[in-house]
DNA sequence: GTCTATATATAGATAGAC
DNA sequence: GTCTATCTATATATAGAC
């Protein structure tokens, strides 16, 4: 771990993100930043010529921040039941203060109000994560550590679901309890 | 059915209602409304002087709605089953257009940007709508129907989350189809 | 790369005529 | 109850000095 500088640039993609985390895409301004960098707005811009760059380099950190999770763990080794746990502990991260869901439920959130760009990579992440879900179900099933039920497809859906649901919950009611009860009950039906 | 005239307030709370369901509360302006009612914006503060104002009300006719919704039904002698079966179906009429979500899901998104007393009645509703479905559950524990898994408060949470990611997600995929997969993917985890 | 200054558009809201 | 006109604040964005 050596000690790299965070640039003005890297600075204001993180606090964007745990902006559009917390206030959503169209609820976070320039000035947001402005104000907590102590940085003027033209500054902002000169990195992020518009609100969409910055939307699309958030995105883009995220996708890279799931990606860097998931080779950290030796992902291919474990169970499906432990990867699972893996992608439950990954949201949970969110929940801690009980102000954000994830960047993702944030921008799907906003759906109809998001640059075409931006939606874009929304549709191809998606279509990644779902694939990522199916895989684990596919294994855990032949291991018989999962119970399927309907198309392995269906259940991925109904667990992404579950997750951007539970942690939309636990923001509003401020409880990270709430989400791992959700967890748990998601756990329940693959084990049946 | 008596030929109601819709007044010029009720169709600003329809539209807006409309307006929250598919762009968001902070992503509806009194200019959206002003165009295609064709009315002047100066019109809708007459009605309704501050955005909250129309929040409220639009919120207020929602629970209203589903207040009819279930006295139209004749709930109280439906089976559990049945009961949760309606609860699918009300919120599958969101994702017909596959452009919105329920009222409820889009205010629960944007909670840390909404206002304050709107956040209140958003509680209330919470506690009811889990007490709601920790009634069915209840109940078809007891007739058998329904296989516990956890506490029912968490099995509630569980479905209600399920079902607002849901919609989220079918809105974003523009599939009434995806919704109703995981909807089946409740009901078969409360089958066992 | 950051600043000051400014442009342009839109949002929420009010005053007062009709 | 709806209109015209206007106000104020804020948002996104650009020009050009340092």
């Amino acid at each position: 771990m050596s000690a790299v500088k965070t640039s003005t640039k890297e600075k204001i993609v993180l606090l964007a993100t745990e902006l559009i985390e917390t206030k959503g895409y169209s609820g976070f301004s320039y000035q947001d930043i402005s104000d907590r960098l102590n940085i003027k707005k033209a500054s902002i811009h000169y990195h992020f010529p518009a609100k969409e760059d910055l939307g699309l380099a958030v995105f883009d950190a995220f996708v890279q921040g799931i990606d860097d999770f998931i080779k950290k763990l030796d992902f291919d080794r474990m169970s499906p039941t432990a990867k699972l746990a893996e992608y439950f502990r990954y949201h949970a991260e969110a929940t801690l203060d009980c102000n954000k869901i994830s960047c993702i439920g944030a921008m799907t959130s906003e759906w109809n109000v998001l640059p075409e760009r931006l939606r874009e990579r929304i549709d191809k992440f998606n279509q990644w994560h779902a694939a990522f879900i199916v895989d684990i179900l596919k294994e855990g099933v032949k291991s018989g550590e999962f119970r399927p039920f309907g198309s392995l497809e269906e259940q991925a859906l109904f667990i992404i679901a579950s997750t951007k649901g539970a942690l939309l919950m636990a923001r509003e009611r401020k409880s990270t309890e709430l989400y791992h009860a959700v967890a748990r009950q998601i756990m329940g039906c693959l084990k049946g």
